[in-house]
DNA sequence: ACGATAATAT
DNA sequence: AATATTATCG
C-alpha cells in the first residue's frame, strides 16, 4: 500500500504545471478585445487613473513582444474615446425625437439607436451635453419665439461638438454646416427639411460599423460610421 | 438617471 | 495654455 501511495504521489507531482505555464494571478482572464466587445467592466489594473499614462514605446524584439503580449493586455485595456460624428449624432437626435422627451433616457435611446459598440454611458454623456445645449438655445430663442417643444428644437437645430479636422471632413460631405459662437457648436441651415418624426418609427437600424482610428497623439478613438444613407 | 467634475484631446 | 469633448463618479 505504501508503494502505491508513493507512486501516486510521484505521478501527481510530475503532472504539476511549471510556473511558466501557470497564469499569473495579476493577469486578466479576459482579453482586451473581448472585454471591449462585451463591454464588461474593465479590469483596470492601473492604480493611477489620473495623469496621462507614460506609454513608453519599447523596442520590439521578438521575444520581448511575445512576452509582453502575454501580460500587457491587462494594463493596456482601455476603451477608446467615442467620437460623435455628425452622422452618429443625427441618429441620436432622431432617436430622442422619436422617443419624446419623457422616454428619451440613455437606455432607451441607446436601444433605439442600436449602434454596435455604443454603450449606455456614451449616450448618457452625450445626452447630458445635448440637454445643456437645448437649455442654452431655449434661453436665447425663448423670449420672442413661439412655443416650441424641446424635441422640435432638437429636430431643428442639430448641435455637434466636433470642430477638429474630422469635422472638416464631415462638413465636406455635409455642406450645410457652419460654425457658430465660441463653442464650436454647429447648426444646420434650414435649407434641408428635417426628417419627419412620424416616419422615423420604422427607421432601419443596425447599419453601423465600427472603425478604429489613430489620432495625432497616438491615442486611439472609436468612430462609428454609418453604412446607411446618412 | 442625472448632474458634477475629472480626464483627455486639440 | 485654453477650451472643447468624453469618461467616470457620487
Amino acid at each position: 500500500m505504501r508503494e502505491d501511495d508513493s507512486n501516486w504521489f510521484s505521478k501527481w507531482e510530475e503532472q504539476l504545471p511549471s510556473p511558466e505555464e501557470l497564469t499569473p494571478l495579476s493577469q486578466t482572464l479576459i482579453t482586451p478585445d473581448l472585454a471591449i466587445a462585451l463591454d464588461i467592466p474593465i479590469p483596470n489594473p492601473n492604480h493611477h487613473h489620473h495623469h496621462q499614462h507614460p506609454d513608453p514605446s519599447p523596442p520590439p524584439s521578438a521575444a520581448a513582444t511575445a512576452a509582453a503580449a502575454a501580460d500587457e493586455p491587462a494594463r493596456t485595456l482601455k476603451r477608446p474615446r467615442l467620437v460623435w460624428t455628425p452622422q452618429l449624432h443625427k441618429r441620436f437626435v432622431d432617436a430622442v425625437v422619436h422617443l419624446g422627451i419623457k422616454n428619451a433616457v440613455p437606455k432607451t435611446i441607446m436601444q433605439l439607436m442600436s449602434v454596435d459598440g455604443l454603450t449606455r454611458e456614451n449616450v448618457a454623456s452625450h445626452l447630458q451635453k445635448y440637454r445643456l445645449y437645448l437649455k442654452r438655445m431655449q434661453g436665447i430663442g425663448g423670449g420672442g419665439g413661439g412655443p416650441v417643444s424641446a424635441a422640435d428644437m432638437a429636430a431643428e437645430r442639430l448641435f455637434s461638438g466636433v470642430h477638429h479636422h474630422q469635422m472638416a471632413a464631415a462638413a465636406a460631405q455635409q455642406p450645410y454646416y457652419n460654425q457658430m459662437g465660441h463653442y464650436g457648436f454647429l447648426v444646420r441651415q434650414p435649407h434641408q427639411p428635417v426628417m419627419d418624426v412620424n416616419r422615423m418609427v420604422g427607421m432601419d437600424l443596425g447599419g453601423y460599423s465600427e472603425d478604429l482610428e489613430e489620432t495625432g497623439s497616438g491615442r486611439k478613438v472609436l468612430t462609428l460610421f454609418p453604412t446607411g444613407d446618412e
